[in-house]
DNA sequence: ACATTTGCTTAACGGTGTTAGATTATTTAC
DNA sequence: GTAAATAATCTAACACCGTTAAGCAAATGT
């Protein structure tokens, strides 16, 4: 009987309902008010049967990543195979991959850990900038030599910053990876931002 | 009579006791599971006077945040004091910043949104390594004459993602920033950390 | 001594993730 | 075709969440 089979075909079908249901959710609303019971709205069902799809709620959210990794490898590996010089190529891999994190803004977030839990109320926040600053003033004396034009310090500014940031997050996130490396990385980074602020 | 300022201070340090106990859980159990039940178990009140003394939950991590903020300045500050010279100056601020990150590892997560969301089980899942792998290896050709070591590809890598990353997340965060410059920023970056891969 | 304010609690509302039990629909067996 | 068994789905509930309203009890002002 050729049911079975179209019983299981079904069954994969709301599988994928349920996880395009919580991709829109999340898409209109933010990953902060994506819930059970909404998905189960949108897919016109209760809440326990997505149980017998997924062990969790975590679980949705785990499959939604694996399936933003695979898409960002596609991605990745077509912006290689339109190169053949090596610096090409890499540069537009990397470039593919910022591409993907905005063309999928949630799945990055939900990849990488990106939260905006209550972002806006911080940009009336004072304080956010003290340390920005300091940074920003030493950046701006180190090229005072050339006059830097106002935003060629932000520039330099944003590429350290994205940096530190940057590695700071993934240590936080996939946290206790190699401390010494870690180190030399930050220096090295930093050394070298600071002899190319004065090319 | 004193005992007003007396009950001022009472209440002033009820509000210290509240953000004190917020960072306990914290540390000892994630931003996950912070709840304001919780807060008012650890300082044996019930939960409806934290209201007294903050609007809401967001109130709590918002004031933390802004603690955060100033603890940070202030190291960055007393790094610079250290160092006459422009360049040791701001290295010695970027470490400063870094250390802040890892000593106050939850108020870094919280000031910058770094969110750890179900990580440990995103650790068995291949497919998070697939695009990683890809510009691993392109990295790994470009250097091939110098027969790299592995653990320099490796530190590479990682300086690429982490700036990239960083300056992803800071717009995904702060959204809606100058679109041009982080477009140069980028490729700036790219093409800087390319030519240095060479040295 | 009475009235008022203050500090704090209990109870509740609507929401969350999740589970167990009841109910309905579908398939299978005779 | 009807009865039993199985699958699909729902309702109800639990324990938690943030938050608000009502009430009580002690301290205060007069």
């Amino acid at each position: 009987m050729g049911s079975k089979e179209r019983i299981a075909r079904l069954k994969d079908e709301t599988r994928l309902n349920i996880l395009d249901a919580a991709l829109d959710i999340v898409k209109d609303e933010g990953w902060q008010s994506l819930s059970m019971r909404k998905i189960a709205d949108k897919i016109e069902y209760t809440a326990p049967i997505i149980y017998e799809y997924f062990a969790n709620k975590e679980g949705i959210l785990l499959e939604l990543t694996r399936r933003g990794y695979i898409i960002l490898a596609g991605e990745v590996r077509t912006a290689m195979q339109q190169h053949t010089d090596l610096a090409e190529q890499l540069e537009a891999m990397w470039i593919a991959y910022w591409n993907f994190a905005f063309k999928y803004k949630e799945l990055y977030r939900l990849m990488y850990g990106v939260d905006t839990n209550c972002c806006e109320l911080k940009k009336s926040m004072p304080e956010a900038e003290l340390a920005d600053d300091m940074i920003y003033d030493v950046i701006e004396k180190i090229m005072k030599d050339e006059k830097p034009a106002e935003d060629l310090v932000c520039r330099k500014f944003y590429t350290f910053w994205s940096i530190i940031h940057g590695l700071i997050s993934i240590n936080l996130v996939n946290k206790g990876r190699d401390e010494e490396m870690n180190q030399r990385i930050l220096k090295d980074a930093i050394k070298g931002i600071i002899k190319y602020i004065n090319d």
